[in-house]
DNA sequence: CAATGATCCTGTCCGC
DNA sequence: TGCGGACAGGATCATT
């Protein structure tokens, strides 16, 4: 499940491949997965990516034809690069192909990964209400506690929620919440100023040693050129029997998630 | 407004 | 070996 560090190095990997590529084109191949915007005028086509951007979980490719692409993986989407691909690959939802026969095939099993065309000064309309980001000077315990106030869902559903802080999923929150030694079910209002400097601080700490990692591959996460990250290699409740203490992991469902934490060591 | 639950979708895994 | 069912989950929409 691409979180803040699998779209961040995806988004890297796009970098590299497509710098100073002319786009020729985006091609559908399952209903609904590219989605073009009523308000573009004329073909934005061909172009080269003036600035790659990521804003949570979105990777924003902005065109010099003032338009742009909004790409969400969700849970099973993937990027990878093909010189001179021929018929579709069976998951293969969509394709943006570029000049000279190379592309970058947009890879899908669950199908709810979306490519969005848009005018780049519309993007807003496509983009969610979203919170700061995690990694940014915006994201601190002051804002966390205002954000949180009189909040009655737990903290995991809260870390969780876009519009509180973009780019968290439910790896990272689980990890976040056993380095801080918080319960996930923790009702969010209720925490100290000083827990959630835990949070904060834990928060970065995860990310940044995730990306380090080129992120972590659970399911069907792969970078662009196809492999693997390695932040899998640290994780310490997620999907685990035992934290690095021994106690033994619970699973709890919250949101429809399921929440993996130490009932020993967070409290 | 806040919180919860259903929904979308298909590959994988488990038990029988 | 095969089948049914549970499960995985990000974001959105509907309901309470």
């Amino acid at each position: 499940m691409p979180e803040l560090p699998e779209v961040q190095t995806v988004l890297e990997g796009l970098q590299n491949v497509l710098k100073d590529r002319i786009l020729t084109g985006v091609e559908c191949y399952y209903p609904g997965t590219v989605i073009e915007s009523a308000a573009i005028s004329g073909c934005p086509f061909p172009a080269r990516i003036g600035e790659f951007q990521r804003r949570g979980k979105y990777l924003l490719l902005h065109l010099e034809s003032a338009s742009s692409l909004i790409i969400h993986l969700r849970m099973t989407g993937k990027l990878v690069y093909e010189p001179n691909p021929e018929e579709p690959h069976k998951h293969e939802r969509a394709r943006i192909t570029l000049q000279g026969g190379d592309a970058v095939r947009f890879i899908d099993p669950r199908t709810f990964g979306k490519i969005i065309l848009t005018p780049s000064n519309n993007l807003a309309q496509y983009l969610p209400d979203l919170g700061p980001e995690p990694l940014g000077t915006d994201f601190t315990p002051q804002y966390l506690h205002k954000a949180l106030q009189r909040r009655s869902m737990p903290i995991k559903n809260a870390l969780l929620d876009q519009r509180i802080v973009a780019g968290l999923g439910n790896i990272y929150v689980c990890e976040i919440l056993y380095r801080s030694g918080i319960r996930p079910d923790l009702p969010a209002g209720k925490i100290s100023l000083t827990r959630l400097k835990q949070i904060v601080r834990h928060t970065r700490e995860v990310l940044n040693e995730s990306l380090a990692a080129g992120g972590t591959s659970v399911s069907d996460y792969r970078r662009i050129d196809d492999k693997s990250g390695e932040f899998q290699n640290f994780l310490r409740v997620y999907q685990k029997d035992n934290c690095p203490l021994g106690h033994s992991i619970s699973n709890i469902r919250l949101g429809g998630r399921s929440s993996f934490y130490c009932p020993v060591c967070q409290k």
